[in-house]
DNA sequence: GGTGTCTCGTGACCAATGTCACATTACCAC
DNA sequence: GTGGTAATGTGACATTGGTCACGAGACACC
């Protein structure tokens, strides 16, 4: 896929840049990307594929944030890599995912030369602070059954598909709960005709 | 108080900038600053006093966020200065609070020009994410005892008083919970010698 | 088609927290 | 002091969600 393509607001001058310095890599589905605790040395533009950005407690549960897909960027290497510190998150290939590593060098004067890109990072905050904003709100103020509701909504849209290929076991991983607890609340919602079971498969009617 | 004393870190001629076209703005204790679906304009650059950032759901719960204090800035005024986008988020003076005002004209060439601004901005999204990650650790992870636990001691460090002047009402909208939870929480706390109670009143022991 | 493994279904039970009702206490205004 | 109001204490109970135990189905590999 071309750079151009996905990202056609930048002006040509910073995509030639972007294409000569930045280092293209794949990172295999399932394969994880960053760590928490791990130092950041680069800003990763997403050109293809699904990122899965999560947060890690004691006993491994992998509590999802969102996604990040092309023509994104991960607000957290972004803050990180300009201060040579460590993340605090993880993130994981949910696909086959092929970025483009931006040095955090050119940052800044990527900034002050080029008014796409500082547009680009400010809305990229602006996007990710939302997410967080929304993540809040969920596990602050809603139920189990809204929140799966809304996970399989968002997981749809962001997949494009209807058949979700998910286990019980990783919903629950996703949204910090147990198997059983989902398996009971999809049973709820198949009853309600909102969804179809498989095996390891969630058929979302709407 | 001098801004450059507050702001040690900007060069003289951003300093001098800030004076000239910056607006001081002083609130008083309770005063709501920022509401959601509020359009922004302008930055604000705390100078003294105290903010807090909170969520409100429908029912009108303020479950509390961070607070802002002398030296920072709000990250959401900066994002949605730069976009003249709305508000997500609930701002209130927890104290008399006195804020510069910048308009969100100046942010861009402020950006490219003085690097220590540069610096700030990234800082204060750096701050802020982390900030909202440790909220998300918090309800996601944490039972309500340990999420009252950090809710006391931040209190304490940020007011750097050990009399904390809060109703359990107060607390438990802060925390999304109900006074006789809290209520409860707290008299186990007493009798375990962490605090000691009063009316409108806690007293960290430590 | 037998066997093992992973996934899912489900009832019983428990812990945490929210809700309701009402008593008690502290403080304020007069 | 007296009365009123706001804050707090507390028991009873409901609800949500987590845990345990175990069985049933699906699929793969031989």
């Amino acid at each position: 896929m071309e750079l151009k393509n996905i990202y056609p607001q930048f002006e040509p001058e910073l995509l030639e840049l972007l294409e000569e310095k930045g280092m293209h890599k794949t990172f295999a589905a399932g394969e994880v990307i960053l760590r928490t605790g791990q130092y950041i040395k680069s800003t990763a533009l997403i050109l293809s594929g699904c990122i899965k950005i999560y947060r890690e407690n004691e006993e491994g549960g992998e509590f999802l944030m969102y996604f990040l897909q092309a023509g994104q960027a991960c607000a957290v290497s972004m803050i990180c890599a300009l201060q040579a510190d460590t993340s605090e998150i993880m993130a994981k290939a949910e696909e086959e995912t092929e970025v483009l590593l931006v040095p955090v060098e050119l940052m800044e004067s990527m900034m002050t030369k080029y008014r796409s890109w500082y547009q680009y990072v400010i809305q990229t905050y602006r996007s990710r602070f939302d997410e967080m904003l929304t993540v809040i709100d969920h596990i602050a103020f809603q139920n189990m059954d809204e929140r799966l509701e809304f996970y399989l909504k968002r997981y749809s849209e962001q997949t494009g598909k209807k058949m979700l290929e998910l286990s019980h076991q990783q919903m629950a991983d996703d949204l910090n709960s147990s198997r059983e607890v989902i398996s009971r609340l999809l049973k709820k919602m198949e009853q309600q005709g909102r969804v179809k079971l498989h095996r390891n498969l969630v058929e979302v009617v709407k």
